[in-house]
RNA sequence: GGAGAGUUGGCUGAGUGGUCGAAAGCGCCUCCCUGCUAAGGAGGUAACUGGGUAACUGGUUCGAGGGUUCGAAUCCCUCACUCUCCGCCA
């Protein structure tokens, strides 16, 4: 969410930056919205002062044994005055609501202009590209079974068997130990979510269609963004705590709508996904560094593995909702002969503090946290590129060393 | 599922329908004392938001939403959540 005050100051800045990013904020609406606004609202606060000195002079009044019945007259007739006018006001000021949650984050300064992903920046590739594989990861194994997962669940899940279960717990247990190392304090998480928590984090009230819903009020998490952060949600947290690092394995859930035909094979596009997520809460002027920080604990991953990969900044026109900066991290995959997302690192300046209320105090007062995260990684999908960067043509998958100690073995056999 | 208790500032916790944004304590800030530290003393310290160039000055908020009332933290209703006990259960 925007800062209201800085959006009614600055509208015809931030009305460009935001068109950068491919979004037009109406500006007829929100102008005569707020212009009613604010006649309304210095309105009902000159009522409002007035029924608190009358209904004080008619508590004396009636102290001392006068008459009342004239003023009360006058307070009946505020009374009805204040509630017609409340009235509209409350209305005007939930559009404005309703508006300003509808608004993306506005880009950084540094972020390249574009229009969509074709405007991407490739920042940096690493690793040598060695493998001439090019089976995917179901024509490699079969212990990746989304025939049997369709009968229980339905398309968009799979089944693991053999070492694949292993290998994955392997991933996730050496990701968080990576994660630990590196200073993040692991949590284990809700993997459901209230309506709140998810306006916290920016996936309400915008993208209901993309989440899972349980009931009423319970959405089954998209990411572990999701309960890492809402932790803090109405919290003061100490300045001197800054920046505070968490991470955590869940499971993830999407529904993958307005995905229908894309990816539909295999591992790379699931309705549920392990991932391990980093979070960090900073101050303002250190997000940018953190977001550097966070950046490369995630590479660090890949580099562990010994999978190539890329380091992709997202144009102004491909910035996520919340996002005023964000790195993806693409994998090779050899079956598709490119790079995949496996991670995707965002600073979202105070977009998710102020939508949920995360603050820190100072001497001059209270400021709104930045917030920063990143997949440390995608568990499926870095389980799939290292199936196909690692198969050997034959019968062999190698495990990377990093892995052994989780795993027990340096490769897996295939039957 | 049954029975009961509760939800108040950064935290703990008082609170009579009007003088309550709210006692007290903790924490924090400033100052005094002190060779330093600790202890002690004085004062200050809720959040959000409007108007105003500013000085300043309004409003809202005591879990949420309704209601009663001239006036609600306080009375009534509904809901959410938390805790305790009993039952059931991984």
């Amino acid at each position: 969410m925007l800062d209201l005050k800085n959006l009614r100051d600055n509208f015809d800045d931030i009305k460009k930056m935001l068109s950068s990013r491919g979004y037009n904020i109406d500006e007829d609406s929100f102008k005569s919205l707020d212009k009613k606004r604010k006649v309304l609202q210095v309105t009902v606060e000159d009522l409002q002062a007035d029924r608190k000195k009358l209904s004080s002079e008619f508590g004396k009044l009636k102290a001392s044994g006068e008459s009342v019945d004239e003023l009360k007259t006058i307070i009946d007739e505020t009374n009805t005055k204040l509630d017609e006018n409340d009235k509209e006001l409350q209305s005007i000021l939930k559009d404005l609501n309703n508006l300003l949650l509808d608004i993306p984050n506005i880009p950084d300064q540094s972020v390249p202009n574009g229009r969509d992903e074709n405007d991407n920046v490739v920042i940096k590739k690493y690793g040598s590209i060695t493998s001439k594989n090019t089976l995917d990861h179901l024509e490699i194994t079969n212990d990746i079974d989304t025939d049997i997962a369709a009968k229980i669940a339905g398309s968009r899940f799979s089944v693991l068997k053999g070492e694949l279960p292993k290998l994955q717990r392997a991933l996730i247990s050496f990701m968080i130990d990576n994660a630990v190392k590196n200073g993040y304090e692991e949590y284990y998480v809700p993997f459901m979510a209230n309506a709140d928590s998810l306006i916290g984090t920016g996936q309400l009230p915008k993208f209901e269609e993309d989440l899972f819903k349980a009931n009423e009020n319970l959405y089954l998490i998209p990411t572990a963004e999701v309960p890492l952060t809402n932790l803090f949600r109405d919290e003061f947290v100490n300045e001197n705590e800054l920046p505070i690092k968490v991470t955590s394995h869940t499971p993830c859930f999407r529904s993958e709508a307005g995905s229908y035909g894309k990816d539909t094979r295999g591992l790379i596009r699931q309705h549920q996904f392990e991932k391990i997520e980093l979070v960090q809460l900073t101050k303002p002027e250190n997000s940018m560094t953190c977001l550097d920080n966070l950046l490369s604990n995630a590479c660090q991953i890949l580099d562990l593995l010994e999978l190539p990969y890329q380091v992709i900044e997202l144009c102004t026109g491909d910035l996520g909702f919340s996002s005023a900066k964000t790195f993806d991290i693409e994998v090779w995959m050899p079956s598709q002969n490119k790079y995949r997302e496996i991670s995707s690192c965002s600073n979202f300046t105070d977009f998710q503090a102020r939508r949920a209320n995360i603050k820190y105090k100072t001497k001059d007062g209270n400021h709104f946290v930045h917030t920063i995260n990143g997949s440390g990684l995608a568990v499926g999908r870095c389980l799939i590129a290292l199936i196909e960067n690692n198969y050997d043509g034959s019968d062999i998958i190698k495990i990377p060393s990093c892995l052994e100690k989780y795993f027990g073995s340096d490769q897996i056999k295939i039957n």
